[in-house]
DNA sequence: GCAATCGCTATTGTATACAATATGGCCGGG
DNA sequence: CCCGGCCATATTGTATACAATAGCGATTGC
């Protein structure tokens, strides 16, 4: 979109997935006017886009608050993501070149090689590349908006922090299982094996959180 | 939302899902804000909301156009709808209240009552008020967002008037049917008959359109 | 005659001023 | 002491003016 706006919208995104600003802050609108450098005008439609990625919620008056949620706000989350992401694996081993099936190998070797490290942000940056090219080879432009909206959120970061190098493994077994079937055009085991590796990633969010 | 902007977005919905406009008629802002008789800036708002459940489509110059469906896009909309109205008619079955399911059974007599006439938009409103019970019920507010961009579309509207009163008592004895799973309180029967009941229609849809 | 470029115009993006409205505190009554 | 309603104020909603930019046509050179 255009650059005052696109602008804001970075920012505040970047202030509320790092961290910056913990669920429950409010958001009003002149502040971040004066954080961003623009005016009112952009920031309003950042906020409405970010509240379309439930980042942000508003109030009944309207006011907003970088989203806050709850234990069944994750669980349907994960619910969701593992239904579409579970379509998007089937649908794209079906489509997925063989040059898409080569950077899916070299991301999860890079995925590998943060399994020997404790660098969570080499791991995250690695896993979200994995899932986008999926995604992409979905060819489902719909499906990628939805998706979008429902990953990254503040809550993988966590999971990925407290669970930690177990992580890591298990998610590079799982994505070197999704990787042979799309390599055999398997579209049923391509679906059980991503749904099967967010449910899992899900369960691992909960028992660490519960800790 | 807000009056002005509310306004804007039913008025321009209204007349993209009424057929006022046909696919590609460019909707400059200005015009817009004249006809709704406010301002750009929630007319702005709305076609953002707008573009978000697909009815507007923004040209790489970012000017709006109502959404023109390619046979594919249609066939990815009802996949992704079958898919996740199947889910919430899962979520539903364990969670509808004896007065939900009445509910159902009064506007499925609607649906039955409108077999014998050719009252399209009767039959509309019956089946979406039936399916909007039953969202609700699925309680899951980020389920209910990305289904309220997915049906409803002018394609839905197209299906049942081409299709006729065949359409109509063939939704009676699938929406039926799921009543009883309902009642039963078994989810993997709700999924089933829901997820059948949406991709029979795309079937009907592509049939009509093919001919 | 064709094509490419330049400039005008239509349209969208941004800023700011003003209006409407919710919020939170304050005061009065119970 | 607590509750409820009212008022000041903080915040959002809307309108309008201005800036930037894309689209489109005319004009000119080849």
């Amino acid at each position: 979109m255009s650059k005052a706006s696109d602008l804001a919208y970075s920012r505040i995104r970047q202030g509320i997935t790092g961290g910056e600003w913990s669920p429950g802050t409010p958001l009003r609108e002149e502040e971040l006017a004066a954080l961003c450098g623009v005016s009112r005008t952009p920031v309003r439609e950042a906020l409405r886009r970010l509240e379309a990625e439930y980042l942000v919620r508003r109030s009944e008056g309207a006011r907003s608050y970088v989203a806050d949620w709850s234990a069944d706000d994750v669980a349907e989350m994960f619910a969701l993501r593992a239904i579409l992401e579970g379509h998007a694996a089937a649908r794209a081993a079906t489509r997925i070149t063989a040059e898409g099936i080569l950077a899916l190998r070299a991301l999860n070797e890079e995925v590998r090689a943060s399994c020997g490290t404790d660098d969570t942000d080499r791991f995250l940056a690695a896993n979200r590349q994995f899932h986008a090219i999926v995604l992409e080879a979905a060819q489902s432009p719909r499906l990628a908006q939805m998706l979008g909206a429902l990953v990254e959120q503040p809550v993988v970061r966590r999971t990925a922090q407290r669970y930690g190098r177990g992580e890591f493994s298990r998610s590079l077994t799982e994505h070197a299982a999704l990787i042979e079937a799309f390599e055999a055009r398997d579209a049923q085991w391509a679906q059980s094996t991503m749904t099967g590796h967010i449910r899992r990633a899900f369960h691992a969010f909960a028992a660490a959180n519960d800790a």
